[in-house]
DNA sequence: TATTTAATGAACATTGTGTTGTGTAACTTG
DNA sequence: CAAGTTACACAACACAATGTTCATTAAATA
């Protein structure tokens, strides 16, 4: 079943230069000094086509967002959770990291003083949730009380993760992905054994 | 040596109130849409007047943050570490969201989609180098070699942080600022003590 | 090829910015 | 309290960016 694909090409390729210009324009100027004009000059088309596409530079953001996770999604091959508490070798949060690497420039920036908070605080629920709709999900504990809320601990690990990128990014990527990305599961890792009760009481 | 106060009354009193304007705005509007025309009609000042004291909006917010802070730093007593290995019950993380609490609905939107990219990662590095200077600096271990550099543990702590207030704040603070502070703190807990190597090898 | 439709470019009203200059009112200092 | 200082108000201005309209041109589709 080949998709109809009655976009007109045009579409496809206004929207693919929009695209391209703002990724370029937000290395090098960062996000808010951005005006309509900068990128519709960037990509070389007329300001008013900008507006038959997008209602605002925003709405252009998370246009782009869609595609590079959707990107992203596919990298995973569909699936999020995996690793973990299994001792998998390509787990799947290096695939994060790899990701973050590839468009590192971008993220560089977003994540920065230079950024979007819309943008930021998108990623960190999106995180929040895959951690907690796949990655906790299967490692919840029958019996046990949990001693954290399980929603709490999503929000503090995708927090978490985002301030690691942060950091990894503004020390030029000196560790690899897979190492990085170890490092960040372990130490979350003994933060959700023992919220999660796992531990079976030997702490208070 | 009382403070030579030579600062004219109506300089006070102004930034006062475009502090006050802006603090309000933001909880009703978000930042991002702010203008410099709404923050002097809601402080009931001249626009030209608010040039005469700050640069852009940008200029008054973190003038904003420094006071609001030097406000935190002095309910701390002027220290930030403690606590932390101590099972002291004041500590000092549960000032932290005592603050967050008394500015709730600031941060709410602060941290946000409608919040400020550049106010977010300046709190981000201010916890990283609160925790990193005081909290970690204290308990590194003497002989043993850290499993991961201290400066990515203290981003992963901070982002959790930033993610756990988050939380909280969207669920109108359910938890008094020291449970959710207790949590927070036995979830970082877990992490460095693996990640300073302090358990002694027990695990891989 | 005929038809549809996306993109262009000019024009326009609107809003926000940042600066300048003059007069007035309030504050500080002696 | 009086004299001098200076922060503020107000009006005016040039400039930049937004968002919309409309007729024209060019390109894609069927």
């Amino acid at each position: 079943m080949a998709e109809v694909k009655k976009v007109d090409r045009r579409i496809q390729r206004t929207r693919a230069l929009l695209r391209d210009a703002l990724m370029h324009l937000i290395i090098h100027k960062g996000y808010d000094e951005i005006t309509i004009q900068d990128i519709t000059d960037e990509a070389n088309v007329a300001r008013t086509t900008f507006y038959l596409h997008f209602a605002d530079k925003d709405e252009l953001l998370f246009g782009t967002m869609r595609d590079i996770y959707e990107e992203l999604y596919l990298a995973v091959g569909g699936e999020m959770p995996k690793s973990f508490f299994s001792d998998d070798e390509n787990d799947c949060m290096a695939e994060d990291f790899i990701h973050v690497q590839e468009y590192s420039a971008f993220y560089k920036i977003m994540i920065g003083e230079r950024g979007s908070a819309a943008f930021l605080a998108r990623v960190r629920q999106y995180l929040a949730e895959a951690i907690m709709g796949t990655t906790l999900k299967d490692i919840i504990p029958e019996g046990k009380e949990s001693r954290i809320p399980v929603e709490m601990m999503s929000y503090a690990m995708a927090g978490a993760q985002i301030g690691v990128i942060k950091w990894w990014l503004d020390n030029d990527m000196r560790e690899s992905p897979q190492k990085i990305s170890f490092m960040l599961e372990q130490l979350m890792k003994r933060g959700l054994v023992w919220g999660l009760n796992l531990d079976g009481d030997k702490h208070s």
